[in-house]
RNA sequence: GCGCCUGUAGCUCAGGGGAUAGAGCAGCUGCCUUCUAAGCAGCUGGCCGCAGGUUCGAUUCCUGCCAGGCGCGCCA
């Protein structure tokens, strides 16, 4: 990757902040403040411009803490604080005790030759540092076909992963494959039992075996590959549970391969898939139950291993290894977390669906028996989502048959109406999500409102060049007519680009960011409206150019970290 | 019963210890001789679930309650 350069706002804040420290450091010394006392210095970016570029609130929590009167406090504080040198132009005590900081105007400007610059790269930061990230999502049972809740856990992974990778951090995407366990043989027993429909047996397909169509698919596709001879030397072994899993490791191989080229047509592409197979095959739980041993985690009773997760908060104790031998899907999981933890990764975020929520707390428990610092893990749960259809609730029943895949819901309203749709809300809050509105290639669809904006900027940066001009790079003193109140705005917008993803990825919430591309291109609408490009004065129209290039670029890096297309015409 | 998630405009959802609570849709009204009207401007619409507590300040944090969703297996 190539070496990033801290974005000017960063620069600017960074700066800001450690005068703000020394200052606040100062006060709270002669007011006699112990260091617990003292707040963390941060600055918002106030909702109204007239309360400055940033606003500190450092001298209300001081205020807090001494007992006295914020305004006061905010004086002293602005007394102590040396901004020279700085981008401040003036800054100002306002409201019940903020400090507004208002910069110097030509910073803006400054910003912009910054997105030119940097382009392609523009919306990186460093604040990660290098810090190696793994996030793991998706990982569906290779047993039936993705769903749409797959789809939304997808579109939120995806984009996670690329807001850590945007701000500096090392990150990896990790599909773990569930190509084990009493599921596979289920598809197994399925598969064999369609096998033997095609082959003309009359079978009763029993409660519990997967009734989709996908298995009949597979056992076709079986048929085709490997002949009838070799299906009917396959169903003659004699034990059962060997004659599905011959099935089962066809079915599993089949379906992962199914899953991978949904994922790879949705944009997501996944740099490992991790075999819960080759993990325990490799040693690795019985390694894993050792070192809970060593630190006296566990014990037995009933004939069964059970993990002291009592001890970490947890309920009631965790059965580990069954008291048939097998371990349970649990000490999988510790010992895939422990190879996780082992490959150096310093941070581990899984998504899960909100059916696996209450394994959180044991999960906990592990990271810490295994003596990992806490936080080394964290599992973000990816709640349900609710098809909705002339207004009424797709049924969605397993049972049925009748679930939506995430193939269908690509086919009906796209990848990037999908994912943006999912991108808009909180991984946490349930989602509703409106087929019709989706679907609409209107302006009612905010997917639309976005790409329209970059659509409009392509077909003005076309008109532009048939007319001979062209973005280029100006100087600070020629951007410096850009002085519409639209044109502020949206440099201001576009400079927040690099904390915009930073703080996604600090918060885990990248569905700040759809937030974002739905500002920036309101914003960019509003500057169309009220200023032309083509016609104005040479050297406004240059700079406007320029501006309109710059919102192109945080258009395009945007939808591109959240895995949706920026058309050059619609 | 216990645990987790959610409760903000008619609908779907953002926001968040502070300065007038936001967007889209839905409903009304304007704006195309000119770079894409898939756009812009304006209006209407809110006991931020209820009740306490902490605080100079709570819609935001804490507790209780109510409502909805999801879990609670030596399945995954």
């Amino acid at each position: 990757m190539s070496p990033v350069n801290e974005p000017l706002t960063e620069r600017i804040k960074g700066e800001l902040i450690t005068r703000l420290e020394a200052a606040t450091n100062a006060v709270a010394d002669r007011l006699g403040l112990a260091a617990e006392a003292r707040p963390q210095v941060f600055l918002e970016i106030p909702k109204d411009r007239k309360f400055g570029d940033y606003a500190c609130n450092a001298a209300m929590l001081l205020a807090r803490s001494a007992r006295q009167n914020p305004r006061a406090v905010a004086a002293s504080l602005l007394e102590a604080l040396d901004l020279s040198g700085t981008q401040v132009d003036r800054a100002e005590i306002a409201g019940p005790g903020f400090i507004n900081l208002y910069l110097k105007p030509t910073w803006v400007y400054e910003a912009l030759r910054e997105v030119l610059k940097a382009d392609a790269e523009y919306g990186r930061s460093r604040a990660g540092a290098g810090q190696r990230v793994q996030v793991e999502f998706v990982s569906a049972n290779p047993t039936g076909p993705l769903v749409v809740v797959n789809a939304r856990a997808a579109a939120l992974g995806d984009a996670l992963a690329a807001c850590f990778k945007w701000s500096g951090y090392d990150a990896q995407r990790e599909y773990y494959v569930d190509n084990m366990g009493t599921q596979v043989d289920t598809l197994g027993k399925s598969f064999e039992l369609r096998l033997r429909e095609l082959l003309g047996e009359t079978v009763e397909f029993p409660e519990g075996c997967y009734p989709g169509d996908y298995v009949v698919d597979l056992a076709k596709r079986f048929l085709e590959e490997r002949g009838e001879e070799e299906a009917r030397r396959l169903l003659g072994v004699p034990s059962e549970l060997a004659r599905q899993r011959q099935f089962a490791a066809y079915g599993v191989e089949r379906v992962v391969t199914w899953h991978r080229n949904q994922l790879d047509r949705y944009g997501v592409h996944f740099d490992e898939w991790f075999s819960q197979k080759s993990l325990a095959e490799s040693g690795a739980v019985d390694r894993a139950m050792a070192t809970l041993r060593k630190h006296g985690h566990v014990y037995e009773q009933d004939g069964a291993v059970w993990f002291r997760t009592t001890t970490f908060g947890d309920d009631k104790d965790r059965v580990v290894i069954r008291s048939n031998g097998e371990p349970t899907y649990f000490a999988l999981d510790i010992a895939y977390h422990l190879n996780k933890f082992e490959r150096g990764f310093q941070k581990v975020i899984d998504l899960w669906g909100p059916d696996h929520a209450s394994h959180v707390t044991r999960m906990m428990a592990m990271t810490q028996a295994l003596g990992y610092p806490a936080g080394s893990l964290e599992i973000l749960i990816v709640q349900w989502v609710r098809l909705l259809s002339g207004g009424q609730l797709v049924k969605m029943s397993k049972r049925a048959g009748d679930f939506v895949t995430m193939e269908e819901l690509i086919d009906e309203v796209g990848k990037d109406a999908a994912r943006f749709f999912f991108l808009m809300r909180a991984a946490e809050s349930h989602l509703d999500f409106d087929l019709d509105l989706a679907k609409l290639k209107t302006a009612d669809n905010p997917v639309f409102y976005v790409q329209y904006a970059h659509a409009r900027i392509s077909s003005l940066l076309r008109q532009a060049a048939q007319e001979g001009f062209a973005p280029r790079e100006l100087p600070v003193e020629a951007l410096a007519c850009l002085t519409d109140p639209s044109e502020q705005e949206l440099i201001r917008k576009l400079a927040q680009l690099p904390e915009e993803i930073a703080g996604a990825a600090a918060a885990r919430e990248p569905h700040r960011l759809t937030r974002y591309a739905i500002d920036l291109a309101t914003l960019f609408h509003k500057f169309y409206d009220s200023c032309r490009v083509l016609g104005a004065e040479p050297e406004l129209r240059d700079a406007r150019l320029v501006l309109v290039q710059a919102t192109r670029i945080a258009l395009r890096n945007v939808l591109g970290l959240l895995g949706v297309s920026a058309p050059e015409r619609m």
